[in-house]
DNA sequence: TATTGTTATACTCTATAACTATA
DNA sequence: TATAGTTATAGAGTATAACAATA
């Protein structure tokens, strides 16, 4: 268990993170922006899926999710095939030219972070992402043991 | 250097934090929303200074660095006092209240974080802390030497 | 003429709630 | 009746550009 003063540093770079994340979103093509690129990205990653499963793997409402899924549906990049065992279902695919989307954004957000952090070995990066990485599954299993008591 | 493979990852990880600094955000009072919160918490970090300063450590624009000291300054969390040195600027201070608002931020922080990273060691957090303020740095420096050439 | 701030406008992201269709 | 997904609405954050006042 750390000391108040260092979550409260902790709680400080969290805040300030918004300005790297904005850089970042800056390579992104015009037409897509961070919450559509987000969903090719989880696509990509993790194969094709249901709107309920990719919802909870971006930690993001459903309805929203929905939009985005439906901005990149709209361009092109992925296809909704029906689900087989569930009517309300559709099944979200990586299309041929969301395939090659997916390669141009991951080109782009590496060329930019490598830009950036030149001196960064690679051990830095790696321990940075698995800090995150478990600071997100620290917060996300607290969100779904925690019953929710409806007001 | 590191890997392209480590720069998709770090890439994913940054933007999937986005979920917990939303978790996070949902500990602040009614009043209070994020930008007003930081803008108190860097105010309390680095004592009195003008928009312009307060501006450039946020990493934001100074637009909207101005709406979010407006919205502080008409709770009464700050006072802006005339600059003696330049009637364009006013100096930022946070008023009695404003620093029992920020004591009270953070606790809330450092309570919702020690929550959640139970089984987090000092150490892991302090690694944590420190390599998101070093890719800041590494983020911010290239913005500020970056010539900006208008289009 | 250049700089400090403010305001108007527009865009993106997000959540809640109401609604449709299917299980 | 419960669940998957969509849509409408509203709130928060941000940037750009036009504008005011002062340097």
């Amino acid at each position: 268990m750390a000391e108040q003063g260092q979550y409260e540093e902790l709680a400080r770079q969290l805040s300030a993170i918004g300005a790297v994340k904005r850089d970042l979103a800056r390579v992104l093509p015009h037409e897509c922006p961070p919450g559509a690129a987000a969903v090719l990205v989880v696509l990509d990653r993790h194969g094709e899926m249901r709107i309920g499963r990719l919802a909870e793997l971006l930690a993001i409402d459903m309805s929203v999710t929905s939009r985005h899924v439906a901005h990149v549906a709209e361009r092109g990049w992925i296809d909704r095939s029906p689900a087989p065992e569930d009517r309300r279902s559709r099944i979200l695919r990586l299309t041929p030219a969301g395939r090659e989307l997916i390669t141009e954004l991951s080109d782009r957000y590496s060329r930019a972070l490598a830009d950036h952090l030149r001196d960064w070995s690679d051990d830095d990066v790696r321990q940075l992402s698995s800090l995150l990485a478990r600071m997100r599954a620290d917060f996300g299993d607290c969100r779904a043991s925690t019953t929710r008591i409806p007001a």
